[in-house]
DNA sequence: AATGAATGAGTCTTCATTCAT
DNA sequence: AATGAATGAAGACTCATTCAT
């Protein structure tokens, strides 16, 4: 069957034109998201940045719940993108590597729209299918804790599950902090710096375990 | 200790039935906030739970966001005490010591009504005086700095700053996260566990530098 | 116990203001519907012609259908009564004389407010609570049936249930059609004559089946 | 029949299709009238369910009114010609005969699309040519009324104008409830007893007056 | 002619806040 | 001081209808 021309059919003008609606929506959802929060954010407002009417808004979303869904679902498909590269990359690595290109992922994921990030973290209500955020982190900790059964004779921890949640949770908090709460941190070389330290916390803890336990109690 | 003079009559009732009255207000706005979500939380529905007129309510506070900063105020108290407590408590405590009284402070700290805490660092808008919650935190990290000052010769960081930024940082994440989303790993003997794991994982990191700097880079 | 003396009680003031609020809502709500349909009847316009705001409108009643069940209720109310009242009056009366009362009953119920008896009749959606106007007919059937029973030796029909549904739903018809559609029918000594023939129409159909049924196949 | 000639062709085939399409959309008003009632049929519902699309609809019917209004017609020449078939029919006929195939035409009638019926004739605003429902029984009445001056001899009654409504009225109303309401009634050999009865209380109305008149005042 | 994306007036409803009693 | 009725701005959402393609 030959291939068309090179135009594309009639159809798609329309098909084109809804996108971009969707899109502008979207895009739009996440400016008012992150200028008013999510109390003050009305689909009357997000269609109105958006430059589409209301009733438009609603022929592409039922409710300001799956607008916002939308807006989850896409970060949230970049961060996890983000994650699971970095987590797929380094599979082979040792500890020490490993961990510091684990560390510099996070920072980056959480770099990516930090004030959507925080909107997001922060305010809103964790309902139906918003609970995606969380299992980002909950896919790093099962992948980690595979990682730290593969790596099992590089670490001295003996609880697999509990260090892989002290970890990920430790490496997101210091993480969202940093790009949220102390930008200054990741300026210029300091950011270095800080990879180092968050590096060598995660590091030792995996295996600084067995020699020092006895010393603990 | 003798009961005090018959006198201060009159205002005095009434000053007592308005601390009363706040009180009620304040407690109702709590348990409101909580089954019901920062926004669903109505002031009609507070003053209801509260058995007092929305008429009251408002002689009281002068809007919702009152009532929300009073409950913060209150919360923010409380943890602020158990956190200060602990660090008076361990000033003069080598690092070791401390550093696992520290982390049972912030578990416990996490403890007093994880509930409301979830709401407040959740659902509530960063807005005027409610920035308190991250105060408690900022003074922690100042404080934790003075000690590491002190304490300087048992440690091997160097920017204490950061140090303490990122201890803070790590214990409350941990404390925060295990209180509300692993309940688990706080019932019967793993508590132990845990508290060992967090003050190995925060020791280590502070007096581990010295000698593995050189090989990170 | 001695009465209390004149005056009332300061509360009753405000209870006295909600119950005005209440039924001017009613009222409004009747007008409207008259006037404009139960679709284009809406809350805004109800509360505006009732001198009422919104808010106050959805404090007394939760919603629309709310607003309308009251309505149904207060006319179901009184056109109860009408009918129950005949009904009562009627039970040792015989057929001729009862029948005649009924209709004159049937007829003086549908007179009580025709164009708002039209709009329920017509409009509204039988969901829920509405039902009840359709109750007031299986009321009058149940009760008709009872009285044919007592009345047995009066009356020749043998399926008395069938007999009771074929009277109350002819009488009421007429009554409808007549004052809703040809209230000519019911100007000066014109209604004797209608109320003469429906009672005719009635009673021969009770007493006339005997000596006839043979003839009929 | 000598068939039509070839041509017409174009224009025709185009005029064939612009029928089917009207019919579907009519078709589906209806389908969707019933199931959801006349307030929840939407334009977009219907066009949806005629597998046509909003602008064509609008290319055939300028207003949901109009559509409802096609709907309407239909209806109402079916059971018009339900009724006036009957009449004809019946015109010659001992009132006895008539009236009892009268009976059965208007139980037909009703029958035809009962729920339809419910609709239009409980939830249709009664607006501009909406009227036309009402329109058969006042056609019924005028014919009902010319058999009655011819059949004078046969009935007692006086007043043409008013028994002719009566019976009618009793007639749809009583066919009505029992299609609508008492479905039950109409089941197996029952039906034969009904129409047995309403029958018989049309006919003596009609011709029992002339004995008992002097009774009943 | 057909399509379906877009429109926006209008609806119901909530809730923080005021104010007469 | 307390009460709670009243207020009305504002928000989510629907649907008949238009119009560019």
């Amino acid at each position: 069957m030959a291939r068309r021309p090179l135009t594309k059919p009639r159809k798609t003008a329309s098909q084109e034109r809804s996108r971009l609606t969707v899109n502008a929506l979207v895009e739009s959802t996440i400016r008012v998201l992150v200028k008013e929060g999510y109390d003050r954010a009305s689909t009357n407002k997000i269609a109105a940045v958006a430059g589409v009417s209301i009733g438009s808004l609603y022929q592409y979303f039922p409710s300001k719940e799956a607008l916002v869904a939308a807006v989850i679902d896409r970060h949230t498909s970049e961060l996890s993108l983000t994650i699971r590269d970095a987590l797929a990359q380094v599979a082979a690595l040792p500890i020490e590597t490993a961990a510091r290109q684990l560390v510099v992922a996070a920072i980056e994921a959480h770099s990516i729209d930090p004030n959507l990030h925080r909107v997001l973290a922060e305010q809103v209500p964790r309902t139906g299918r918003l609970e995606h955020i969380d299992a980002v982190q909950r896919d790093a900790s099962r992948f980690l804790r595979s990682y730290l059964e593969v790596h099992k004779d590089e670490v001295t921890v003996l609880d697999l599950d509990l260090a892989a949640f002290i970890c990920v949770t430790t490496v997101e908090a210091l993480a969202h902090a940093a790009v949220l709460h102390h930008p200054d941190i990741l300026t210029g070389e300091k950011v270095g710096t800080f990879v180092d330290e968050v590096t060598r916390l995660v590091v030792q803890f995996l295996n600084g375990g067995a020699s020092q336990m006895p010393a603990l109690r």
